[in-house]
DNA sequence: GTCTATATAGCGATAGAC
DNA sequence: GTCTATCGCTATATAGAC
């Protein structure tokens, strides 16, 4: 078991959190469903709040590396470098991980909630994991839209990452009458969502002056 | 004091739910702010989860009788029926809650959190109060972009509503390197919002043939 | 309606045997 | 590394005086 343990409580605390969130989910149901003992979570991590970090430190590097690594092939292919294809450098990273298996589809799931729930120790540790990546793809868009304004772009880059992280949190509409959950046909769903942020990213500045700069 | 300290109640409820969360919140944070006695929560409304469903219940019907009251006016007044006006519709009640003062800002940043945190009961009582007015405006929707297929105008519904929960949320993208508030300035940034959400919902469909309708 | 006092339960964390 | 047992704390909820 020795080290197998580790993994499990990382599997099961990805489960519970991204299904119930941090504060309602206790160390207890944790080490329940991973079939570990409730020391075992200090042994391995310290503290409930080191479990978190790790679950997110777990993925997160090599998902936001993969998406510079994308981002950069995209810009030194030679290939057109349209907001389309800066939109799937970013997005296509996450959705392998979704299909990868049940796991990763939590681990985005919990991805997407945490941009609203974080406390603030937790999001200074997502805000040093996806400063660099941000920038960069920020710095390619407004090369991409150069007749936006700083601010404008901003925000629409802010839009888009909210629908990106309200549909990975799989957020239920309690009043839409279909499943809002991404069942199969991700695929269908992905190109759909590139073409609502691209369009949105693309649209006309609004700005009349030029004095809206932040 | 008497029906005052109810009031009172739900202004420290709403506050602190919006700021930390439900289950981060605990009675004692929010009678101490409300300067009433900790056991006065069980007397004014039973539990918890009650005080919770009553911070909704106080504003949420109020909001979408207002939206589907506007709505009528802009389908009856002979005025242009578009995409931009209908979106107005929905989202100008909201915005005039916002402007009223700091509780009703702090409302509608609960709601955008609830969106992605309710928990299952809280989630039968949003959908209720949600249900006929997202059907009246997904109807409407539908009649301005009779191009679109039933699923995609969902979906893309699906969107535009999460990128609105999620700016009420007041997210703080942990990359962004500015503030990620609603600070001043609402005005302009409800215009950059409509225009994303109202391209994102223009754009020509995707659908090659007619098989996906849900 | 408001208060004090308390019941009851669950939490994260730790000590120490093995 | 894993276990049992438990500490110390806080939580929601309630009973009963005023």
């Amino acid at each position: 078991m020795e080290d197998d343990t580790r993994q499990r409580l990382l599997d099961a605390a990805e489960a519970l959190f991204a299904e119930h969130g941090f504060a309602e989910t206790s160390l207890r149901a944790i080490t329940t469903q991973a079939r570990a003992n409730l020391a075992a979570v200090h042994y391995h991590f310290g503290s409930k709040d080191e479990l978190l970090h790790a679950v997110f430190a777990r993925r997160l590097k090599m998902l936001n590396e993969e998406r510079l690594a994308r981002l950069t092939a995209l810009e030194t292919g030679g290939g057109p470098v349209t907001v389309e294809t800066v939109l799937t450098a970013f997005i296509e990273p996450s959705l392998r991980l979704r299909r990868a298996g049940v796991q990763g589809e939590r681990f985005t799931r919990l991805l997407g909630r945490a941009q609203i729930d974080a406390s603030e120790a937790l999001r200074d540790f997502l805000r040093d994991q996806y400063a660099p990546v941000l920038e960069r793809f920020q710095q390619t868009l407004g090369r991409t839209l150069p007749q936006l304004q700083p601010g404008e772009l901003r925000w629409r880059l802010y839009f888009a990452l909210g629908v990106l992280s309200f549909t990975y949190a799989g957020a239920r509409l309690p009043q839409m009458p279909f499943a809002a959950r991404l069942v199969g046909d991700e695929e269908w769903l992905l190109r759909q969502l590139i073409q609502f942020l691209a369009v949105g990213l693309c649209a006309p500045p609004l700005e009349e002056g030029a004095e809206k700069t932040a």
